[in-house]
DNA sequence: ATTCATTTTATATTAATTATAAAATTGTAA
DNA sequence: TTACAATTTTATAATTAATATAAAATGAAT
């Protein structure tokens, strides 16, 4: 994956802090918050600043190449998959598994006439790691 | 419903003020933020504080009488009801409407092992309303 | 009426996010 | 190469939701 490219195809120079951040998204897989990115890539971006993880986050989902997960309150994850997907939060360990979902066997009889976007799916729990430990 | 009774089924001493909340919450069932709640209710209670409403809300989270909505990255909602079903926002007109799913459908093959305590639901779109106006 | 526990309120604080404008960077045309 | 314009990044300030703290109000028990 040239992440380079990826940015392009989708009409977004690829500036060095575009690139290290998406490349930490991808890499990472971890459905980092903001403050998580900022944190990872400030020691070798020492110039770094918090609000260009912002607008770059936010560049990233209008341009459809990021998606966000929303499942606490108080905190926005952020995402490098953008096919629907499902997330499993662990109470114990934190961890956030993608997994995936027959969106097709939800039927929703109440919503006829209704033109459904977007479904989200998160369950907590805890995960098989924490359960044998 | 008698309101005070089911405040103190639930262990919760049924002051004027959590009455009031609680009443709004099941009346309305509108799924409001902390702010539709303090301005909905501050005109029949002056003296009304938003810190009373937070903390009436986290009361009845914690003794469960009320659930938490997170569909939105920056609001939180309350709800009267407890029982697990999905939602639906729509976009144009921002109404959240409660939708009834069988959950049971819905099999995670990857999540064997792993301990489910809850499972969240919301979708997004054009309600039939706005649609068809 | 006095005491004590609980609840409400006012106020201050924290922390995530957004707004603004200056500085730095990049690309391009002369 | 230099000059210029557009874009991006950065520093800083402002906004806002939520929490913390302590004083005031309430309400029951003695
Ligand atoms: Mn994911
Ligand atoms: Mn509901
Ligand atoms: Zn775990
Ligand atoms: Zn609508």
């Amino acid at each position: 994956m040239n992440i380079a490219n990826h940015l392009l195809t989708h009409d977004i120079k690829p500036s060095y802090q575009r690139i290290k951040i998406f490349e930490y998204l991808y890499s990472e897989m971890n459905h980092p918050t903001v403050d998580v990115i900022y944190k990872n890539l400030v020691d070798n971006i020492p110039t770094l600043s918090k609000t260009t993880v912002y607008n770059t986050l936010k560049l990233f989902v209008d341009k459809g190449i990021t998606s966000t997960v929303t499942i606490e309150d108080n905190e926005v994850r952020y995402d490098a998959i953008v096919d629907n997907h499902g997330h499993f939060k662990c109470d114990d360990c934190g961890h956030i598994y993608d997994i995936e979902i027959d969106f097709s066997s939800l039927l929703y009889n109440e919503l006829e006439n209704f033109k459904i976007d977007e479904t989200h799916i998160h369950l907590k729990g805890k995960c098989n790691k924490c359960l044998t430990k």
